[in-house]
DNA sequence: ATGTAGTGTGAATCAATAA
DNA sequence: TTTATTGATTCACACTACA
């Protein structure tokens, strides 16, 4: 659990290891654009009163403990643009953050993280399958909590596996609102009383998929409220290197020796389905280069409204249009763009079949990427 | 419409007519402590860049209004803090608000109402059934939108409807997360050219829920961004009083009309939010991500002919074939298509377990209505 | 080197309603 | 039955030329 790698060119980051320490003076003690991505789960400044019974007179046991006590909002918007400012220094330039919180404190957070510079990309509503009722019939049931999706910047370029989780949706697009149940069960942490050991443990299907849509295997992950380090747990799982922060001693412990439980899933497993723009870029060049279409042949539009004819250098003149075969097709249906590789079709067999099959006949020659 | 009742014991109010004017000088004008809900659609200053061209190259009609632009965060955030006080001074010491916004604005809005005062009950999640899809693949669909319900202060003795919520939830009680379908078909107010009347019209369900909630017969109910007016025509239905102010005479005459035929108590209005069940779709990446299926654990097929390894994404390989639980069935059998839930099994107690059993145990848990 | 503006290529959609 | 339309959108990126 302290095994220390250094990464080339990189200064030290303490990687797999749980740091000891208040999580603004440990931030800043790390070296600054190191971190791929922040996953954070601060204090909700839950403001309970008394104590909630249930229907049958049982006490509920509420989050009441000291670290989630402020004394006002001005105080836990100081504590929440404070450990902001010290993450957004950490991650590099096209990093990315997510937060997790309820009403209590997430309008603050967000409304924080867009005055600190960060960019918004999403918020994402994990609606709870099972949330606690409202045993006194006052409100609506509690049941979901939001997370704030950002990058650090505007202009960054963040990770999104979109293919791997429109196939965790089966084949739809991921949406913005995610239903997955609380943590209970075996997953939950007990101690030694039978008591569960973090009031607040998040279920590691909400890490889950925050990683594979947002990180690659390799990818530095810091937690700077680890808890009982679901988050760490997750990325080691999944082939991520993870950072976790945490300043209650018993927290520590309790997650070291769950992760040192934790094991790898295989390779194979981790690779993910990717989409066609990582594809090598094929240059229609190319096909007239290789032979598979000739300078001087037909080449016939999907709806069959329009012709063209391919040029020695990979252009296709129709109807007086030079250009593309992206710049030809968009021209000829009046839009401002069209995908050639899709719209153009030549004769085989008397069939008509898109272009797009030779590229994809030179893709598979190319040499087989793991992903 | 120019109706104006002199409640017993209080100024006189425009009620169930539409101001012309600046929501917050109009507001200012109104007499203290006389409202009992208002229901408020600020703009979402969205910052949009180009234009958003679906696959298919047709472009999205976007909003870009004129109102809805600010030159800032600063700006944004005055405007905010000012139409909010102007609200608040209106409310009866008992009264609510509800407020709904988008990721671009509803963190600064939440923690603009936390700092004037307002007391947050609930955050609603209305997620749309029939979201705009994200064309470009860069993020998650953004599926839903956000409703804060906040009291006038933290002591006031706010109203809600807890029975009447619970029946319209076929007899559970009511969560924070409502699935509601968006505005369109002849519920979308067209102009004469048959485009749409305003950009971001609400729909009636959402409105009905809302009154039902959180108002009883004969409140008053004020809509500062009244636009085409939903909030008036649902109070109406419903036997509420209502006021509306709203700047743009094109959407103040749209709404009188709309106004004028709306009747209360229209039976037909009030099925609005019933609707139809389905059983959950579940998708197979759930299992994964929950853990009841491990990346690179064997899956077997029913006739124990084949193999396949699942992987982090949820999507299957075996003998070089990728792809989801259906596809990759339907390709081992040669198969035009296969159901996947039911042909592949996994090793429980050494008995074969078809993977349908762990969706069904999904199913059962979720407790929530699908539509 | 470093940054910015301009240009060329090319990737991408779900559910519901209306026609 | 099939096809067309549409909805609150912070929705591309790599490369070159040039300051």
């Amino acid at each position: 659990m302290t095994t220390t790698k250094t990464k080339k060119g990189a200064a030290a980051l303490p990687l797999n290891t749980i740091v000891d320490g208040d999580c603004i003076e440990a931030m800043n003690a790390l070296p600054a654009g190191s971190i791929d991505l922040i996953f954070a789960d601060p204090p909700y400044n839950l403001q309970l009163k008394g104590d909630l019974h249930r229907p049958d007179n049982s006490r509920v046991d509420a989050v009441d403990d000291a670290w989630d006590q402020f004394s006002s909002f001005a105080a836990y918007d100081r504590f929440t643009q404070d450990w902001l400012a010290a993450a957004r220094r950490l991650l590099k330039p096209n990093g990315a953050i997510w937060v997790i919180g309820s009403y209590h404190n997430i309008f603050r957070v967000g409304a924080a993280m867009q005055n600190a510079g960060y960019w918004i990309l999403n918020d994402v509503v994990w609606r709870k399958s099972n949330p606690m009722p409202n045993f006194r019939g006052k409100r609506l049931t509690n049941a979901h909590e939001t997370l704030i999706w950002a990058s650090k910047e505007e202009a960054s370029k963040y990770t999104f596996n979109y293919e791997a989780l429109k196939a965790l949706n089966e084949g739809v697009q991921m949406r913005s609102d995610w239903v997955l149940p609380i943590c209970t069960g075996h997953e939950r942490l007990k101690n030694e009383a039978g008591e569960k050991a973090h009031p607040t443990q998040k279920p590691m299907s909400l890490l889950h998929r925050v990683m594979v849509a947002t990180t690659n295997p390799g990818d530095v992950v810091l937690d700077p409220f680890f808890g009982t380090g679901t988050t760490g747990a997750v990325a080691k799982m999944l082939g991520r290197e993870y950072i976790g922060i945490e300043r209650e001693a018993n927290y520590r412990e309790v997650a070291e020796k769950r992760l040192s439980k934790v094991r790898k899933f295989d390779k194979e497993a981790l690779q993910v389905t990717t989409s066609k723009r990582a594809e090598p870029r094929v240059p229609f060049g190319q096909l007239v280069e290789r032979g598979m279409l000739n300078p001087g042949e037909e080449l016939l539009s999907m709806n069959g409204r329009h012709k063209a004819k391919v040029r020695a250098d990979g252009t296709l003149i129709g109807d007086d249009i030079k250009g593309s075969i992206h710049q030809v097709g968009a021209k000829l249906e009046g839009a401002p763009s069209c995908n050639g590789w899709t719209y153009w079709c030549f004769k085989r067999d008397g069939k008509m079949v898109p272009i797009d099959l030779l590229r994809q006949q030179i893709r598979a020659e190319m040499t087989d990427r793991p992903n």
